[in-house]
DNA sequence: GCGTCCAGGTCTACC
DNA sequence: GGTAGACCTGGACGC
């Protein structure tokens, strides 16, 4: 465990509209930094590594959708140098995707019969990042093959028993461990303690080449095209078609065994039959339809399912 | 209680 | 280049 004191604070000026609620703490329940992070009273205790840094956060909003501000307190073992300061500014103001505009999105989306559903209830919500790459692929390796409960047990396990214990302002949060960390294990050790079977392998063979460090950051993959980030996530083992394009910084359109039941009902008003034969058309589908917004038009709509159902009036399976 | 199937995919061998 | 089959695990289901 490791214990943390308030080392500055600073204020992030998002661009409008911003939902402070919305974007950190998403309706369908996807954490923003790790699924132990600890929200009240519309503060958001949680932690992460920056630059190898755990480094822990309280967030909470100090304006509204429409005039954003948001107050971040920083705790940190050591006083930070000031590049240092600089570095976790900079990327908390990507990660909370403070710089990131929804007017044309909004502008599509207002004219599209399905998405125009959504703008009400999520107006404001943002596409937050992940803590860091090899958190995602963790992520979402584990999603392959198994319910959604047992994904969130794996997980939960890796971080409890793998991750580090950040401890400030009287919270206790367990950050994702780095890939550094999971390089020096087992996959029989990992895959017996966790359950993660198969997975294991590609989780260690993953943990050590994004732990040496000569792989692109989330941040690297965001300055590539969205055609040569994809390819170099397809590169990473264990990373295919589905956990690349939930991967990909520049969002794509990750169509599995539950979304393709969730589409195939919003663009045919029927669940497809063919199963996982009916993926590549949804797919392709959904990006006729919405292009370069494939990944919001699949955020808003992920988030917003319970509603959409009940305006569209058919049953989209939730979670 | 027991056997079978399959789930929020990916990889490999084989054609 | 296209595709069938294997892969961990555990819950659901039929018997």
């Amino acid at each position: 465990m490791m214990r943390m004191t308030k080392r500055f604070a600073f204020y992030l000026s998002p661009k409008v509209p911003y939902d402070f609620e919305l974007t950190v703490r998403k309706p369908a329940g996807w954490p923003l930094f790790t699924p132990f992070e600890i929200y009240k009273g519309g503060i958001l205790w949680t932690a992460l590594h920056i630059a190898n840094l755990l480094t822990g956060l309280k967030l909470r909003s100090v304006g509204s959708t429409e005039q954003p501000s948001i107050l971040i307190d920083v705790f940190l073992k050591d006083i930070p140098k000031s590049t240092q300061k600089n570095v976790i500014k900079n990327l908390l103001a990507t990660k909370l995707a403070a710089d990131e505009d929804l007017t044309e999105f909004y502008s599509m989306a207002r004219k599209d019969p399905i998405l125009k559903h959504t703008l009400g209830d999520l107006y404001g919500m943002h596409d937050t990042g992940f803590a860091h790459l090899f958190a995602m692929a963790t992520f979402a390796i584990s999603l392959q093959m198994a319910p959604l409960k047992r994904s969130e047990e794996m997980m939960n396990c890796l971080i409890k028993n793998y991750g580090e214990l950040a401890e400030f302002d009287g919270k206790r949060v367990c950050v994702w461990p780095l890939a550094e960390r999971l390089a020096e294990l087992s996959p029989n050790e990992l895959s017996r303690l966790c359950k993660l079977g198969y997975r294991a392998k590609y989780l260690v063979q993953l943990a050590r080449v994004l732990g040496s460090g000569g792989f692109p950051t989330l941040e690297e993959l965001k300055q590539f095209s969205p055609e040569e980030a994809k390819r170099k996530l397809l590169e990473l083992p264990g990373i295919g078609d589905y956990s690349a394009d939930i991967l990909n910084p520049h969002g794509g359109f990750p169509i599995d065994a539950w979304s393709v039941d969730v589409f195939g009902k919003l663009f045919y008003g029927e669940q497809l039959r063919e199963g996982r034969a009916a993926i590549d058309k949804i797919k392709a589908e959904g990006i006729r339809r919405w292009g370069k917004w494939s990944w919001m038009a699949f955020l808003y709509v992920a988030h917003d399912l319970k509603q959409l159902s009940e305006k569209l009036g058919t049953s989209l399976r939730l979670y």
